[in-house]
DNA sequence: CAGATTAGCTGTATCTTACAGGTAGTTCTC
DNA sequence: GAGAACTACCTGTAAGATACAGCTAATCTG
């Protein structure tokens, strides 16, 4: 509508329109993906897992820290780590430095667990990207990383 | 484990753990965006726009055709089908060639409406992806092309 | 210190989905 | 062409993930 060089912002449209469709369906499949995997995946469900995955990475943290980290409400991370907590796979402990706080950490059972899942999906995608060339998926891996980037800093 | 040139199969099983961590990171943000998004992206619930657009694209089709298409329970699809139907995106006939079977088609309210998503959405990536390079755009829109592709035909 | 803010929890509601079971229509087999 | 096997769809029910509102206790601010 705003510009109209000719080719260009006509083909940048429909790239746009392209990367719209890729994702949506991209977020079926996953979630498809996810539903139909086997038992070793499923011995986190997904929630865990990322929270594990969280918690390895930056450290042990509280509730509030990582629902800004993640995208969810207090109150649903709340539940997910009480049942973490009811699993072994967490523990909550007081923040000294807050009174209000519980700092959660990682067990060593929730680690292991969570590095078992990774390990199959891992192979999962081996599998699912057998064919493709190692530049090939090394470019899929830059492009999603660049776009969970933009999405995160995305303008509101 | 099977080879080991050094430094190439290392280097690959590192690839597939970033995909790996992009993928769970950009269905995590994909969902965090969803609900966050204004009210022009909601007029169709997610699996609405999905089917609307699935219709659209390859034709009417019965309520089966549609749960293989999307990954889904026929049952989840009878009750978007019928919630569709009560809002008037979509009309239910009896199929002529199979007194079992109802074909489900998009009204043109139904159309209109996922053409507004479509646009919407369409603009909110063009915003997210104000700073990629048309080519970098087209890149991102390959890949994820070739990894539903691959989604799509994985073993099982 | 009083009021405002923050961290976390609980109650409740919604949405999405799956699985199990039922009915009606279709196809296959002999 | 009659009965068995299958398929398409629907309904009942249940589970999981999440948000929002409201609560308590602790902390911060002026």
């Amino acid at each position: 509508m705003s510009e109209d060089l000719s080719t260009e912002a006509g083909d940048d449209e429909v790239t746009l329109g392209r990367i719209e469709t890729e994702v949506a369906m991209l977020m079926r499949l996953g979630e498809a993906t996810r539903r139909r995997t086997g038992a070793e995946h499923r011995v986190l469900d997904r929630a865990a897992y990322v929270i594990l995955r969280h918690l390895a990475d930056a450290g042990p943290q509280n509730v509030s820290a990582l629902a800004t980290r993640l995208n969810l409400d207090g109150s649903t991370v709340t539940r997910q780590v009480s049942a973490m907590q009811r699993d072994g796979l967490i523990v909550r402990e007081p923040d000294p430095h807050d009174g209000r706080g519980m700092v959660v950490s990682p067990t060593p059972a929730g680690l292991q667990r969570m590095a078992a899942v990774q390990a199959a999906r891992t192979r999962l995608y081996g599998d699912i990207l057998a064919g493709w060339a190692p530049e090939d998926r090394a470019t899929l891996a830059d492009m999603l990383h660049r776009l969970n980037d933009a999405l995160e800093h995305r303008p509101r």
